[in-house]
DNA sequence: TGATGGATTACA
DNA sequence: GTAATCCATCAA
């Protein structure tokens, strides 16, 4: 128990987490990210506030079972499974009961390519955790790791950046794949990093798109 | 109970 | 541009 150098920083980031989703998404961008034998650095991010007026969040309309554990403390793991085919991961922010949660959309392998390339079939380097469906393949996360502490020992592990990302190299910019709320730039990412992922306005399934 | 659309990705 | 493919949510 000796040993502050590695406690210090954890705490800091469990504080970190905990404060308002904006700035708590900001600070995980940098972080490292691993699972299942690949670590990624965080590029880019999505906030979503819980149940305080943000209709794209998946708490907006109160606690479900699938939503439980953004209502619990900040700092665990929420993957939830979509498109039928697709796991998303979010680190769940704020004070318990605020239900707010940032998606983790993007990161860079910084370990593991070898482990990362096969689970992603051939691709490029730069595609491995392009994407949050694709960061979750690339890490091998599933609805197993739902609800883990991130900052603890389980299987999906959060770290915080040896150096923090200067936050003049933060760019922001409306949220990817969310119908409405465009107005809100919630949407976090490193500056020129190449793993961020392109903008595209979310299509609707059917009918010509409309604003 | 049935319809609808989704915090996506891969491929034509 | 569209298929793939499961699930949460909503209307009736």
């Amino acid at each position: 128990m000796g040993d502050r150098t590695r406690r210090a920083p954890l705490t800091s980031l469990r504080s970190l987490l905990a404060s308002p989703v904006l700035p708590a998404a900001r600070g995980l961008l940098g972080c490292a990210l691993s699972a299942g034998g690949v670590t990624v650095r965080i590029t880019e991010v999505e906030a979503y506030a819980g149940t305080a007026g943000d209709p794209a969040s998946h708490a907006h309309r109160g606690r479900t079972p699938r939503n439980a554990v953004m209502f619990g403390p900040a700092g665990h793991l929420y993957v939830y499974f979509t498109y039928g085919m697709h796991w998303c991961a979010n680190v769940v922010t704020g004070v318990e009961g605020e239900a707010s949660a940032v998606l983790l959309r993007a990161g860079s392998v910084v370990s593991g390519l070898e482990v990362a390339r096969l689970r992603r079939r051939s691709t490029v380097d730069r595609d491995l955790a392009r994407g949050p469906a694709r960061l979750c393949q690339a890490l091998g996360i599933d609805g197993t790791a739902y609800g883990t502490d991130l900052l603890g020992t389980g299987p999906v592990q959060l770290r915080p950046p040896a150096v923090p990302v200067p936050d003049a190299q933060i760019a922001a910019g409306p949220r990817v794949g969310v119908t409405g709320a465009h107005d809100r730039e919630w949407r976090f990412w490193i500056a020129g990093d190449p793993t961020v992922s392109a903008y595209r306005r979310h299509v609707p399934r059917k009918g010509p798109g409309q604003l």
